[in-house]
DNA sequence: TAAGATAGTGGGTAATAGTGGGGAATTTTC
DNA sequence: GAAAATTCCCCACTATTACCCACTATCTTA
């Protein structure tokens, strides 16, 4: 049951609470590794929702940023906008994380939570916006889509 | 009587419980290689059917899915459209796997399902949904059959 | 063909996971 | 410096999951 250290997928409904908590599912929370500290960064996501990154998954993030600085003027502007709501939250007893009311604001989060597993890093959704994203994605771009399917799903 | 490791050919008719649970033929759990340790990611397949991937298989999907930025749009929405969907399941001392209740839905699965190894991956499938895609895709591609026909030989 | 071994199915139970909330400790504000 | 607000840690309840055992069917072998 144990894959690539640091590596989420799956999705789950959770519920945020009154002060603000998530649970993180106990499968990602299996895969982190030690050096993680139990502890995770939540950001802006790209699109409508949080982005929740294992710490030390940030940290290369970071590293990325300072050796983007010679290269694209997007992708500056990309990681920094990520990285300046950047805040650490060590989860708690029960596998919960705090998410800051101002992300939980820009996400539009409220009480029923969609939690997807992108991989490298966690995505907080509320489910009505997710729906809309993903309908909007997929009349922009199905050829690009159907494209990559064809590269990489075997 | 051993062929390739990972390497799944032939049908069976197996049934899915009520908590969920399919059996994995005991043929393919013989040829699993130790690597896999005993899981099995199951995801959506492109039909309408539960694919299931041994766990090392995934991982290469997992390494290309790495690759891809999220600075672009259409990317984050494919990795997020595969990782979602994507769970491990190790099987039991029975050799039974939990296929989610989405999947489950999705794939329209009831008691009666259909197991086919496709070679990489193993499919599950409610059998009248398999008879119809059989049906139509006999019906609509006869030249694309021809076109395979002159790629590989068997 | 009888008997043992292996495979598939069903279900009970202990352990784990998710949720809500109380209260001490800490920080903030006036 | 006191009151208010916030944060953190803990406990308790419920739902879900994973593990185990048992029964039956099928296959294998002598």
């Amino acid at each position: 049951m144990t894959l690539s250290p640091n590596t989420f997928t799956g999705e789950y409904s959770y519920s945020l609470d009154s002060k603000g908590r998530v649970n993180i599912p106990a499968r990602y929370r299996q895969v982190l590794s030690n050096d993680n500290k139990n502890t995770f960064i939540t950001t802006r996501g790209q699109d409508a929702c949080v982005w929740v990154y294992p710490m030390i998954e940030w940290k290369k993030i970071e590293s990325e940023l300072r050796k983007l600085s010679s290269v694209s003027g997007t992708h500056r502007t990309f990681i920094r906008q990520i990285s300046r709501s950047a805040s650490p939250s060590t989860y708690d007893k029960q596998g919960r994380i705090k998410i800051n009311p101002s992300l939980i604001s820009y996400a539009g989060l409220e009480k029923e939570v969609l939690i997807v597993g992108v991989v490298n890093k966690i995505e907080i959704w509320n489910p009505e916006i997710e729906a809309e994203v993903y309908k909007k994605n997929m009349e922009l771009d199905p050829n690009e889509f159907n494209e990559l399917s064809t590269k990489i799903v075997i």
